[in-house]
RNA sequence: GCGCCCGUAGCUCAGUUGGAUAGAGCGCAGCGCUCCGGACGCUGAGGCCGAAGGUUCAAAUCCUUUCGGGCGCACCA
C-alpha cells in the first residue's frame, strides 16, 4: 500500500524530469523498491539512480539528488535523502503508518492479503506416497509444505485443489501383496523363507494378523491369493495413511488413482497421441520417448519390451489429465531424491504442447530426527523408520507442523524431538503461541477494567497517540504481512511465514516488557488495544495458514 | 564419470531474488518486574559468508574452477 505510493512518487519525479529535459523521454523506468536492512536507512529505498547512471553518463549520487529535487513526497515522507553511492532513502511519516493501521482495522485483516492469483486454477499434488507402508517423517514434511502452500495460494486469490496421487498400478503393490502373503503363511504355521526384497516392516505382519482376525477367506491359488492380498493390503495401508494425514491436519480435496488412468484408457491414448506427433520410437522391443529432443536428458522407455507400461508413461498421462481438468499451474511436491526425474517430466510437458514452467516442482530435502542429540534411523527397507504417527504422538500437531516449516524445503532439516516437546521458551512454537495468549490475557484484564475488546469499534480510537518507537515498529510489522504473503506466494516458499511470525512476535514481547498497555489514560489504552488487536489478528491469521493453533490460554 | 542441492557465528539456520556496516535462535558471560502471563525482555563476546578467480558502480547472492557433505543417474516407482 505504502510501497505503491513510493513507486508513484518515483514515477512522478521521473516524469517531471523528463518534462524538464533532465531525463530523456524514451527511457523507461522500473523502480525497484526495497526495505533497507538498517533502520537508519529509512523505511524504503530505491536503487534507481544506479540504473540511470550508465544511460545518462552521470554518477548515481548526482542523479539521486536531481530526482529528489523533483519529488513531491512531503505528504507521505518525513524526508527523502540521497545515501551511500546513490541510494534514495524514504523516511515515511509516522502518521502515514498509523493511518494505514487504522485503515486495515476498518477494512478488516483481509485487506492485507495481496490479490495476485486472479482466480487462476492451481493443482497442487503432494505426499502421493505409495500405499505400501505407513507415512514416515519425510512424507510429513512434504505434507505440511503442500498444505500450507495451498493455504497461502488460496489467500492470495488462487483457486487451489490439493491432490494425492495413489500409485496403485505398479509393481510395489504387487510386492506388498507378496510380503503380506508370506507373513500370512508364517502365521499359519508354515516355515517359509522371507526374501530380502520384500517389505521388512512390522506393519506387514499386522496386515497378515488382520486377515486372520477378520477371518477373511483367502483364495486357494497362491497367485490369486497374492493379488487379493495386494488389494487388501493396499487399501488398508491407504486408510491408515488417510487417517494420519487427517490427524496431521492435512486434508486433501482429491485422491487420484493411477489405476483409474489405465481403466479410462488415458495412458494408451496419450501414448497414441505422442506416437502421432512422432515423439516416440521403437528400439530393442520397447517404446521410447524422445526426452533428448526436449531437454538435456536421455530418452526414456514408455512401454517395456514385455508390454508393460512404465511409471513415466502413466505420469505423462496424469499430467495431461491435470491440464485437461482445466488447471493453469501444476505444482508437484517430491522428495529431493526424485530430482533426476525433473528433466523427463519437463520434456513430457513440452511434448503436450504446454509451457514447461506451467509445472513447478518443489523438492523436499530429507529430515533427520534427533533424539538426545543423536540421529534416529528411518530407512523403510530396514523396517526401522520413524513414522509420522509416532512423531505426532510424541510432539503434537502444532509443534510438528511448525518445525517442518522452520527451514526452506530444499534444505536438510534436523528435527529435534526433545526441543519440539519442550513447553519452554526454547521452543519456537511456544514463543509464537505465547504472544497470542499474552495478548488475549491483556484483553481479559481490559474487560475487568471495563473495556471490552469486542466493542472497541464503538469507541473513538485515536491512533495518533501511538507515538512510541516500538509502536511504530509493530505497526510496520503488521503491515509487512502483505509483502510476506506476496513473496511467499510468488516464490512458493511457505517457510517465510514462519520466520516472519517469529520476528513479529519478538517485537511484541520486547514492547510488552517495556510498556504497559492498560493504564489510567483511557484514550491511550484504547489506542494500544487497537494496535494489539490487529497484531493478534495477524498472528492468528498466520498461524491459521500454518495450520497451527492460536491458543487464548496456555 | 555426469547431473542436482547444500557449505554463512561454537551449534541449528535466515538473508527481501544483485545493494549500504552480514542477521536471528540456542549455547556462553552479565543484567532486568512493588507493575497487564518470567513460556518474557535487555546488554556483551563471537564472522576472511568453504577456497580461488571472474562479471558489476555494487556479490553471501550470478559465471568458471576447486575442496567438503547429501542425493540422483533403470525396460523401478
Amino acid at each position: 500500500m505504502i510501497r505503491k505510493r513510493i513507486v508513484e512518487i518515483i514515477d512522478e519525479a521521473c516524469n517531471s524530469c523528463k518534462e524538464k529535459g533532465v531525463l530523456p523521454h524514451e527511457i523507461s523506468i522500473y523502480p525497484i523498491i526495497e526495505i533497507p536492512r538498517e533502520e537508519e536507512f529509512g523505511d524504503y529505498s530505491t536503487n534507481i539512480a544506479f540504473f540511470l547512471a550508465p544511460k545518462l553518463k552521470k554518477n548515481p549520487q548526482e542523479i539521486a539528488k536531481i530526482l529528489i529535487q523533483n519529488m513531491r513526497s512531503g505528504e507521505v515522507c518525513e524526508k527523502v535523502e540521497p545515501a551511500g553511492k546513490g541510494f534514495i532513502n524514504f523516511y515515511i511519516r509516522d502518521e502515514i503508518w498509523r493511518n494505514a493501521l487504522k485503515e486495515v482495522y476498518d477494512k478488516g485483516i483481509a485487506a492485507l492479503f495481496p490479490h495476485i492469483g486472479n482466480g487462476k486454477k492451481v493443482l497442487i499434488e503432494f505426499v502421493s506416497a505409495n500405499p505400501t507402508g505407513p507415512l514416515h517423517i519425510g512424507h510429513g514434511r512434504g505434507a505440511v509444505v503442500g498444505d500450507v502452500l495451498s493455504n497461502i495460494l488460496k489467500k492470495v486469490g488462487h483457486e487451489v485443489v490439493k491432490e494425492y496421487y495413489i500409485n496403485d498400478a505398479g509393481k510395489q503393490i504387487q510386492t506388498l501383496g507378496e510380503s503380506t502373503y508370506i507373513r500370512w503363511r508364517e502365521l499359519k504355521g508354515e516355515k517359509v523363507p522371507y526374501p530380502g526384497n520384500l517389505y521388512q516392516g512390522e506393519y506387514v505382519k499386522d496386515l497378515a494378523v488382520l486377515l486372520i482376525e477378520r477371518n477373511v477367506s483367502i483364495p486357494e491359488d497362491s497367485e490369486k491369493a497374492i493379488k487379493f492380498m495386494a488389494r487388501f493390503a493396499g487399501d488398508t495401508v491407504m486408510k491408515g495413511i488417510m487417517k494420519d494425514l487427517v490427524d496431521f491436519g492435512v486434508l486433501f480435496d482429491s485422491f487420484y488413482r493411477e489405476s483409474g488412468l489405465y481403466e479410462k484408457g488415458v495412458v494408451d491414448d496419450t501414448i497414441e497421441m505422442l506416437r502421432k506427433k512422432d515423439y516416440v520410437y521403437e528400439k530393442d522391443g520397447a517404446l521410447w520417448f524422445r526426452t533428448s529432443s526436449f531437454e538435456n536428458d536421455e530418452d526414456r522407455v514408455l512401454v517395456k519390451s514385455d508390454g508393460e507400461k512404465t511409471y513415466f508413461a502413466s505420469d505423462i498421462a496424469y499430467h495431461r489429465d491435470k491440464f485437461e481438468r482445466g488447471f493453469h499451474t501444476l505444482i508437484d511436491i517430491w522428495g529431493s531424491d526424485h530430482h533426476g526425474y525433473i528433466p523427463r517430466l519437463k520434456a513430457s510437458i513440452k511434448s503436450l504442447g504446454k509451457d514447461k514452467d506451467s509445472v513447478k516442482v518443489i523438492l523436499i530435502q530429507f529430515v533427520t530426527l534427533l533424539k538426545d542429540g543423536k540421529p534416529v534411523g528411518m530407512s523403510t527397507r530396514a523396517g526401522q523408520f520413524t513414522t509420522l504417527k509416532e512423531v505426532l504422538d510424541e510432539v503434537g500437531k502444532d509443534a510438528a507442523r511448525f518445525f517442518f516449516l522452520m527451514r526452506k524445503s530444499d534444505a536438510h532439516l534436523e528435527f529435534d524431538l526433545d526441543l519440539a516437546k519442550k513447553t519452554s521458551n526454547e521452543n519456537p512454537v511456544y514463543y509464537v503461541q505465547y504472544a497470542h495468549a499474552r495478548i488475549e490475557s491483556i484483553f481479559r484484564n481490559a474487560k475487568e477494567e471495563g473495556i471490552d475488546i469486542r466493542s472497541l469499534r464503538d469507541e473513538e480510537v485515536d491512533v495518533s497517540l501511538l507515538t512510541l518507537k516500538e509502536e511504530i515498529t509493530i505497526i510496520k510489522g503488521i503491515l509487512h504481512f502483505h509483502d510476506v504473503m506476496e513473496g511467499s506466494a510468488r516464490s512458493l516458499e511457505p517457510h517465510r511465514i514462519t520466520f516472519y511470525l517469529l520476528d513479529l512476535v519478538g517485537k511484541f514481547h520486547s514492547y510488552y516488557n517495556k510498556t504497559r498497555v492498560l493504564g489510567n489514560d483511557k484514550q491511550l489504552t484504547l489506542a494500544r488495544l487497537l494496535l494489539l488487536k490487529m497484531l493478534q489478528e495477524v498472528i492468528r491469521s498466520s498461524l491459521e495458514i500454518l495450520g497451527v493453533s492460536a491458543p487464548e490460554k496456555m
